[in-house]
DNA sequence: GCGATCCAATGCTGTCTCGGTATCGGGTTC
DNA sequence: GAACCCGATACCGAGACAGCATTGGATCGC
C-alpha cells in the first residue's frame, strides 16, 4: 500500500478514465494502470469494472474511494498542522 | 510523503530510539535515520530533539503523531473494509 | 465483414529509490 | 582520555518504478 497508488486510485474513480487520469496526475498511462492492479491484489479484490469505454467502479472500489480520500485528506491535514503553527510557519 | 515514513516516525516517537526503532520494524538504523530526516524535510521542521539518549519528541513531533496514528489506522480500515464485507472475503 | 479507433494490459529497458554495511562525529561516563 | 552509546553520512548493490512500444479486446463507421 502506497500513498501513490491511492492517489492514482481516486484519480482513476473520479475521471473513469486510466488515459485521463495518468494526464491529470502527469503520468502516463501504463504505470498507472499497474497502481490500479496492484491495490485490487493487495486488497484481493476487483475495484474496477473495465470496460470498452473506461473503468467503472465496482461496489467494493467505492468502499475504498470513501476511506482514500479521507486518507488523503488525512495527510494533507497532517502536513498543514504540522509545518504550520507549532513552528513559527506563517 | 509516503505511509512507511510514517511507520517509522510513529515507530521512532514510541521508542525514543532510531535503533530500538529500526529493530521493532525489522530493519536497520541508517535508512529509519533517512525516513526520519526526509520527513523533518518535506515538513520543514524539525519533528525530534536528538539527545545523546536518543530521539525526545518536539511540539511538532507530537501535533504530526497524533496525526501519523489516524494515517494509518485509516489505512488498516480502508483494507479491512474493502476486502472485508462487500466482496465475499469470509 | 473489415479497417479504424479507443481502451486497458503487458514486455522490456533505463533510472532512481531505498535498504544494508561500514564508518564517522558528537556527547556522556568512568 | 578511552570506551561506549547515540544518530548521521558515504557508498554500493538490488529492487521498484516510470516510460516507450506493443498487444489484445471491443466498438464504430463504411
Amino acid at each position: 500500500m502506497s500513498l501513490t497508488y491511492i492517489q492514482s486510485f481516486v484519480a482513476v474513480a473520479e475521471e473513469g478514465h486510466v488515459g485521463r487520469a495518468a494526464r491529470k496526475l502527469h503520468l502516463t498511462q501504463p504505470p498507472l494502470s499497474r497502481h490500479i492492479l496492484a491495490l485490487e491484489d493487495e486488497l484481493g479484490t476487483r475495484l474496477f469494472e473495465r470496460t470498452p469505454r473506461g473503468m467503472k467502479l465496482l461496489p467494493a472500489g467505492e468502499v475504498f474511494l470513501s476511506h482514500a480520500r479521507r486518507i488523503l485528506a488525512e495527510v494533507d491535514i497532517a502536513i498543514e498542522r504540522t509545518k504550520g503553527p507549532g513552528t513559527g510557519g506563517r
